[in-house]
DNA sequence: AAAACCGCCTGTCGGC
DNA sequence: TGCCGACAGGCGGTTT
């Protein structure tokens, strides 16, 4: 579910509410969230432990602890970090993980499907987390250049959607973004990347950052699971030009999308507007 | 290097 | 109405 700009929602949204809450109690209801952690030494560390900070890079939130510890959570497809300053509210079904504040609410890890992950590292020490050790760079940092971009795809034979999605080149495209940004450069998902012009290279890194920064101002994209930290649906999903648009229209020109499986994605384009 | 699978889970939707 | 397969914001591992 949830790419960059819900991840950076989240973020910004349980900073504010988390930042220095005296951890509790962990109640663990679904122990295989953790990854490289046993579920003794999970409890052990977190309870009586501070949260110093939050951070996110790609599509992990980085949650700085006291005694040099991190806690990194992934939400893949499904998973919601919620605080709820009313513990009384009745459990989610799927409730993985809740921190407990005391009197000062709760933070509570809901996935459906269960995909989400969290680990506990001493700080900076992600070797284990090899989707972490490995991003690429951050599309909004100032490292994020037409230059860097190029370097990333001059030579490669891979299809350009399949290079976004790519983790270790770009870090936070998801299907959805990468569809937007390609229809918003004009570009067919299919292209090779290595075929791409400086203009075509400009259009789409000026699309890439264009799309996320809007869809961060819009809290981000609420299909279905999605809610920022605070349990709020997002507003990008009414603004989005061609994802999920099946059987609909080019918004730009009007002929009818087309849609297929590019590196094992749907992926929607408009024939017209995103030529091979 | 790249692409195609499978698995991990649960819920929803469309077709018959 | 019910069943059954396809599919869904992700990603790691294995095979081709």
């Amino acid at each position: 579910m949830p790419e960059l700009p819900e991840v950076e929602t989240v973020r910004r949204s349980l900073l504010p509410v988390i930042l220095h809450k005296t951890i509790e109690t962990v109640e663990l209801r679904y122990e295989r969230i953790l990854q490289h952690c046993s579920p003794q030494v999970f409890q052990e560390k977190l309870m009586g432990n501070r949260f110093l900070d939050l951070v996110r890079r790609g599509k992990y939130l980085i949650f700085s602890l006291e005694d040099e510890l991190e806690l990194v959570a992934h939400l893949r497809m499904t998973g919601r970090l919620i605080f709820y300053s009313d513990c009384s509210i009745p459990m989610a079904k799927h409730t993985s993980v809740v921190f407990g504040f005391g009197s000062e609410g709760a933070l509570r890890f809901e996935d459906v499907r269960k995909f989400g992950t969290l680990d506990l590292v001493k700080r900076g020490e992600y070797d284990q987390i090899k989707g972490l050790k490995s991003l690429g760079v951050e599309p909004l940092s100032p490292n994020f250049t037409q230059a860097s971009l190029q370097a990333l795809t001059a030579k490669s034979t891979a299809k350009i959607k399949a290079l976004l999605l790519d983790q270790r080149k770009i870090a936070g495209l998801g299907n959805i973004y990468a569809d937007e940004s390609l229809f918003l450069a004009g570009l067919h998902p299919e292209r090779p990347a290595g075929s791409l012009s400086d203009h075509e290279l400009s259009r789409l890194h000026g699309a890439i950052v264009q799309v996320l920064q809007d869809a961060i101002g819009n809290q981000g994209t609420t299909l279905r699971d999605y809610r920022t930290g605070y349990g709020q649906e997002g507003s990008f999903q009414n603004k989005l030009q061609i994802y999920g648009k099946k059987g609909g229209k080019c918004p730009r020109c009007g002929v009818h999308l087309e849609h297929r499986k590019v590196a094992g994605r749907t992926s929607h384009f408009c024939p017209s507007c995103q030529r091979e």
